[in-house]
DNA sequence: AAACAGTGTTGTATTTTTGGCAACACACAC
DNA sequence: GTGTGTGTTGCCAAAAATACAACACTGTTT
């Protein structure tokens, strides 16, 4: 007995709605799902009994309903990003085998938050709860090519790599943008590159970045597009977990 | 056969789970909902298979899932102001007697987007569709107090009522803001009162406002703070009806 | 250490619940 | 009128869900 069958029918009617556009009827639902009208009647009336489908009232359609939405909205309340953030990083370091870390924008800077250190034995030491500079590092970058973070008076050298131009940034910015993802090539840490990608929250807000970092040896110039694609892959799948739906612009337009 | 009683009992999971705060454990669920402990492992662990829960992988207790969220929010993008504001506009022509109506902000004015006629031989008619100044109309009001709307250069006016002096209409304003619901005294038509309140949607963003207008005769001074009481409750209902949680301040904080 | 009180999960047999067939009520097109 | 399409409801066989266990596991207490 692996699975409460008329549960599960239940659940899949929710899913198979959220594909329709102009909602569902009984035997269009029943079709899909294989089962008979009589069925499909009865586990929809006990959906609609308890608000997570509605039936028009006119066109007898089934469409979701509201619980859905509460239920949703109360989840984003309780969410900390942190909490939903980790099981990715886990996954980056499994992929990449480098060190991965969740940054936000605090105080205009970019403030880590959490990491997850991999088992090699070279590997880059960070500190939770520490401030980095956003305009030489891979997760400060992210904020802002992608965010509202923005520039300091003062671009100040941290390596020689390090860009201290401003239009030389903006171009990069312009860059990073168009490609998903920001690199930090050695500029603030010798030995170190980074590579990061911005995750959004339900609205489609930028709430932070998530990135990996590793000595230069390992994450060479030539293998930081493949290490670029599987981040920027994870943030977009943690943005997703965070009720971000890719469909929707960025930005969020008025309904109706 | 009501109901299906293992959907029903799946969906009274999801219900108890959004009213604690660290999710609950299988036994918890199964003494709550009065059933065996077995039949609720079962149950969340098909509750689990579609993701409307999770379970944490250390505590192994239950929490509601992501999938929660991704319905919710794909209603949210299929949700036009005007079909879900329609059953209560129809409402407040019940509740009131008078013709009922939904504004938003367009173009710098309130747009009458749909109305609902009430049966009274003497009523105030309207067109949807139409644009109506903001500073002397009860929808517009609400759109200046509440929401973004902001006032034009010269305040024109209709009758000898109309607010024309600024600094008087703005103590209206907050005035109206404290009691959450606008009023128009005969400031645009003669003969005709209206009230108004503000409708929000998930994020708490002002999206429009519904309101009644009616003969000054009806609506009289002595009871437009009794209608003020009826639109405000109804225009909540619709907001929460929206996804939009009192809980959550309005103009929505980062998380995290 | 060992017994204990929790937890969550899994087998199994009974029986309740469910699901399909059919008939029905209704709307709409022709 | 008939036709086809809805969605809903009775009914009974049949299958699925349930409750009672026993089980594995964790952490705590004695």
């Amino acid at each position: 007995m692996a699975e409460i069958q008329s549960l599960a029918r239940g659940l899949k009617i929710l899913n198979l709605l959220e594909h329709s556009r102009n909602g569902m009827g009984t035997t269009e639902v029943a079709n899909q799902l294989s089962i008979d009208k009589s069925s499909a009647s009865r586990l929809l009336r006990t959906l609609a009994n308890y608000g997570f489908v509605e039936q028009d009232e006119h066109s007898s359609r089934y469409r979701l309903g509201p619980q859905l939405l509460t239920l949703g909205q109360h989840l984003l309340n309780r969410i900390t990003l942190r909490d939903h953030a980790r099981p990715y990083l886990h996954e980056l370091v499994d992929k990449t085998g480098e060190c991965a870390h969740l940054a936000i924008l605090a105080q205009r800077q970019a403030l880590y938050i959490d990491q997850v250190e991999s088992t090699a034995a070279l590997r880059v030491e960070s500190e939770i709860g520490t401030l980095s500079p956003l305009h030489c590092t891979a997760l400060g970058k992210v904020m802002l090519a992608f965010g509202d973070g923005c520039l300091p008076d003062e671009l100040r050298p941290f390596t020689h790599r390090t860009v201290t131009d401003r239009s030389t940034l903006e171009a990069q910015l312009t860059l990073t943008d168009g490609r998903g993802y920001a690199i930090d090539d050695e500029e603030y840490n010798y030995g170190v590159r980074c590579v990061a990608a911005p995750v959004y929250d339900h609205r489609g807000a930028l709430v932070g970045a998530i990135g990996i970092s590793g000595p230069a040896a390992r994450v060479t110039l030539e293998r930081i597009d493949e290490f670029g694609s599987v981040v920027k892959d994870t943030a977009d799948a943690l943005s997703s977990r965070l009720g971000y739906d890719e469909r929707r612009k960025r930005g969020a337009e008025r309904s109706q």
